[in-house]
DNA sequence: TTTTTATGTCGTATGTTTACGTCATTAAAC
DNA sequence: GTTTAATGACGTAAACATACGACATAAAAA
């Protein structure tokens, strides 16, 4: 009975607040950077990057494919990750977006 | 000895993940929309907005404050909040930065 | 065919967030 | 001076997130 009051609000602000939720670990923030910076993308290269034990990675991995950040592709043993970059984009204006309408002008007082 | 490895991330990106968590949820949300169109920003107008309980909106409140997201001024019994601009035009200015960054053009493959 | 390798899934301990009722405090109204 | 009103702080139950070891699976190598 307690608990998850989210869907009282407005879609788009669950949406932001589904996204930005997936941004707040930063390993997970990392793991994009790194998808944005290498070209293998290979599931062992992103562990070896970040600080955690594999499954911890795994599982972030995961998260973000849950939410469409990235996408994976099996290559034999081996899985490809890459970035959506549709999904970023698409994040990115909504974000913009948000963070304009909440940022007034004319200050009243404080 | 389990959890919060955090510390172990870069500076950069362990502000955004922060900034990113209390952007995770639509109450926070809500209550920053809500702040950038009223003029009043009485404690008590935000909290009949806000469909939670007075307790659990005042900890969002709190949690905005602490951030550095919002402004709290007492008025005699009541408390005026209003947005800090120069925190959210700094947090845009991250978000975006970052969100530049993982934005590659050329795209490998999927 | 057996072994090795790369990955994901499951179980689980511990820490954190969410939500709210109750209590404390302090200013204003009476 | 008492009462009422607006807030914040405290305590706590339930849900969720984080982290990781152990197990499962399936492709590749030996």
């Amino acid at each position: 009975m307690t608990y998850k009051k989210a869907d009282l609000f407005d879609k788009d602000l669950q949406r932001i607040a589904e996204v930005a939720k997936i941004m707040s670990h930063p390993a997970r923030l990392a793991i994009l950077r790194y998808l944005a910076n290498c070209k293998t993308c290979i599931s062992g290269d992103i562990t070896n990057e970040i600080p955690l034990s594999r499954t911890t990675v795994s599982q972030h991995l995961q998260e973000l494919k849950r939410v469409g950040l990235i996408h994976g592709e099996i290559d034999g043993l081996k899985v490809n990750y890459c970035l959506c970059n549709t999904c970023i984009t698409d994040i990115k204006k909504n974000f913009i977006s948000f963070l304009d309408e909440i940022s007034i002008t004319e200050n009243i007082k404080c």
